[in-house]
RNA sequence: GGGCGGAUUCCAGAGUGGCCAAAUGGGGCAGACUGUAAAUCUGCUGGCUUUGCCUUCGAUGGUUCGAAUCCAUCUCCGCCCA
């Protein structure tokens, strides 16, 4: 493919791009480019929101380029303050091998392995001592770093900023030039660290990286940003079912947000809104597991939520702990509800069913012969077994 | 270092001696409806052997017939001044 076409075909969905003629000028050295995209492994799961950049470095990889993968092991002990409003918790560095174990993992979903360079920064940065910290440091101004607007933000708020994550854009374009990356990639919150790493490439007399920052997908709430904390995330390692049931909750109008974004096209304006969410969550059961578990998907959903025929579908089982049990026992025992004041509050309000029949009566035990069906809420099914 | 303010149920945030398992909003769950687990409307939302009982309002101890509310000590947090 010819540079123009690589050129076009990698600033789509693209936000902040610095700058297109760089890319160009360096997408016609016909080389392979260091794409550089990095991780701090703080959580050990990622999500759609992760992806989106992950899906733009494979783009990158699939036209020939290689994908430099920097798990920030150092870094994730200091805690990038982005997007946060407050401090982060220093991890303890086996949480951060465990994390960054699972997240190589689930990375490689998206990315091509092999042409994929895993890198630690701690393999630069734990060697250092406290002069070549100073040295590092003196590189960039405190007016500099002070422009940022987390920083700004916190500092009007009246909240704390601690020296330590005043230094991080610092250590992650540091990363930068020990990897001498041609691009970084990173969500648009990102930009700041990203421009840092261009300065200091510039410093060390290396080309400076492009810098290019993807938008940040929101939650399933459609107001948030998608994040575990605020369980409004789809994980990639997710259930086919599941992944597709999250997929079609969310509200037509957040589908039409992430078409361009999930999907690299538009939502096409004819199609009906349920088709095309139906299209969507296809899609990416497809893209995080194969297609027959899509089909399969698309097809347990419709048969239990539109047509409301179980005979299709694949139930757990579930063995009763005893028999006859008192149904508000049971609901607690397939994890349906919490306690028993939840099962009986569901039951209250017409929630749980055996075989197709509402059970009204909160104290009524059921007699399990095998094979009934019980559905307690909109989401749980189960087939009991004696 | 000095001054002040705060800690309430998942979250935010009322409540300043009995009417408090604790207003209201958010979130969550359920029902109706539907084009879907969208939207909209309605209800529920501490636990239990549930017409009643039990445990909760930062921690501990105290006052009182009775405390989330008053007192003492402690822990943590925020703001202002230096």
């Amino acid at each position: 493919m010819d540079s123009q076409a690589q050129l076009d075909l990698l600033t789509q969905g693209v936000e902040t791009l610095h700058s297109k003629p760089e890319l160009l000028k360096k997408l016609e050295e016909k080389r392979p480019l260091r794409i550089k995209f990095g991780v701090d492994p703080t959580s050990p799961d990622i999500h759609l929101g992760h992806t989106v950049p992950l899906l733009k470095l494979r783009q990158f990889q699939d036209l020939g380029h290689t994908a430099v993968l920097i798990i920030g092991d150092f870094t994730a002990r200091i805690g990038d303050p982005t997007g946060k409003n407050s401090t982060r918790p220093m991890l303890s560095a086996e949480a951060i091998r465990e994390n960054a174990k699972t997240y190589e993992d689930q990375a490689f979903h998206v990315l091509d392995r092999s042409k994929t360079e895993v890198v630690w920064n701690g393999t630069w940065f734990d060697s250092m001592t406290l002069m070549d910290t100073m040295r590092l440091l003196a590189r960039k101004t405190v007016a500099q770093t002070l422009q940022r607007r987390d920083f700004k933000e916190r500092m009007a708020a009246g909240q704390d900023v601690m020296m330590h994550e005043l230094q991080y854009p610092i250590l992650q374009g540091w990363d930068s030039v020990m990897v001498r990356a041609d691009v970084e990639l990173g969500g648009s919150d990102q930009l700041f660290n990203l421009l840092t790493g261009r300065d200091l490439q510039q410093q060390e007399k290396q080309a400076p990286q492009v810098v290019m920052t993807l938008p940040i997908l929101e939650g399933t709430d459609g107001v948030e940003k998608m994040s575990k904390s605020l369980g409004n995330y789809i994980g990639v390692t997710e259930e086919p079912g599941l992944m597709f049931g999250k997929a079609m909750s969310v509200s037509d109008e957040l589908m039409a947000r992430w078409y361009p974004v999930l999907l690299g096209r538009a939502l096409d304006g004819s199609a009906h809104p349920m088709e095309a969410k139906k299209q969507l969550a296809g899609e990416l059961v497809e893209r995080f597991h194969n297609k027959e578990a899509a089909v399969a998907a698309r097809a347990e959903f419709e048969s239990k939520f539109s047509k409301k025929d179980l005979s299709q579908v694949e139930l757990p089982e579930h063995q009763v702990s005893e028999n006859p049990i008192w149904i508000v026992k049971l609901l607690q025992d397939i994890q349906a509800c919490a306690s028993g004041g939840d099962a009986r509050r569901l039951i209250q309000q017409g929630g749980v069913k055996l075989n197709e029949q509402k059970i009204t009566d909160v104290s009524v035990k059921l007699n399990i012969q095998g094979g009934e069906i019980l559905q307690a809420g909109k989401k749980t099914f189960v087939k009991l077994r004696p």
